[in-house]
DNA sequence: TAAGTTAGTTGGACTGTACAACTAAGTATG
DNA sequence: CATACTTAGTTGTACAGTCCAACTAACTTA
């Protein structure tokens, strides 16, 4: 790393975003913060991902301070916290260089009531955007995040992770066209899932107003399964 | 993301730190370089990845700085460079909290002959590991880029940032074996290539003692080529 | 009882890998 | 100069899993 002993040269600015993905609505969505609106503030009053510095005195690692953000402005533990990258730059943020370790966190849709800061609101994603205008480059690290979640929907179970405790087939597959925003085969789908030894039926039935479904849940404590194709040859 | 105005509150180190790859003696090798043995210096005289300090005043952003490094170490412009990921926490640096941003490069063979700087050696990758010890968390971040790199060439067409410009379809094929230390069936692996729109023939053969075989190219400046199915069912 | 809707299954076509045997084109050897 | 050896490249059969479409199953409502 360093070639010389001086650490007392400018160091980066180094705050820590995170991406929160759930389904509502029969939509994808994302977990935003307003900035505030005070004039010494950069963006005020704009929206923008959840986040804010890394705290060297309390926080222990940058998953750590990623979790410590999310609870604090979601008041719930994601079942899924995956790093996505970085954006380091002199330009994106008008206070000097800074630096930004972002995350991306899947939430079920439960989980996604409760108690909310009076500042946080849901957006739909509407393709790889959302509405408002983002502050700092974070229309850019949401792009990313819906690419990587995209991607890796097409060969992974990461869709669990916005299911409920229990949940049927024809559920799961809605949420995986939802993500992809395509229709998927229903055979091919059921095969796959069932094949994939991730879930295992309970004894229940979802009851509606039609034939009443399975409902599974997760096998235990699974890190995702990766398949060994993707779906629709996306040709 | 901040809350508050105050900037002046404690910043953590930034440094990035480049995993060179390359396939050398027909095996899976890294660029490490050796840190000095000032004993002011943490790790004196460890081998670690090449990397440094963000240079606020030089660098624009974290992706020019990562070229920087490994222009600096290795005197070449690396075909391929990705962000693998960032490290940061209040133990993996004696100094103090501190974060890195690891980018993985790919390298072709005859790039890693030149001028090397005299602090700087290739190590064979191991497993997931090289043989010396490793300054900082380097070890867990090697072995982060191998596993990255192994899954992603179940997949993509990344090797093809290995080779030479012009290579033979049992050379790409010998190099994907080496990266992910298991054979390959010859035809699958022929059919899978020709069929991806990557490389074309030139009218040139490789000649060595039996039968020659037909030279490719990369065709024009392709980001890597995804396919729909692993090689083998990895159960 | 019939119609409508969603759950779930079945079967045939197709794509691409696995495996193995084959042909092709060169060098080295007797 | 024929034969063996080696590596390049092809061919054919089996198989796994998706694609597509039609089918059966179970429930509600009219």
């Amino acid at each position: 790393m360093p070639e010389k002993p001086e650490l007392d040269f400018p160091r980066p600015l180094t705050t820590v975003d995170v991406v929160v993905f759930a389904i509502r609505s029969d939509a994808l969505q994302v977990l935003l913060v307003q900035r505030p609106r005070a004039e010494t503030e950069p963006f005020p009053g704009a929206w923008a991902l959840p986040g804010g510095f890394v705290d060297v005195a309390g926080d222990r690692d940058l998953e750590a301070c990623a979790a410590r953000k999310l609870k604090d402005k979601t008041g719930v533990v994601s079942p899924y916290l995956e790093q996505l990258g970085s954006w380091g730059s002199a330009m994106r943020d008008p206070r000097g260089w800074s630096a930004t370790h972002a995350y991306f966190a899947l939430l079920p849709e439960h989980a996604t009531g409760g108690t909310l800061a009076p500042d946080a609101q849901w957006f739909a994603v509407e393709g790889e955007k959302v509405r408002p205008k983002l502050a700092f480059d974070h229309a850019e690290i949401l792009q990313a995040a819906v690419q990587r979640l995209r991607s890796k929907v097409e060969y992974t179970s990461l869709p669990a992770y916005l299911m409920p405790q229990e949940f049927t087939l024809p559920e799961l597959q809605r949420t995986y066209e939802i993500v992809l925003d395509r229709p998927l085969e229903k055979s091919a789908f059921r095969t796959r899932m069932l094949a994939a030894d991730l879930i295992e039926p309970v004894a229940k039935m979802r009851k509606g107003p039609n034939r009443p479904a399975q409902l599974y849940r997760l096998k235990k404590a699974k890190t995702p399964v990766f398949f060994t194709r993707t779906f629709n040859p996306p040709g």
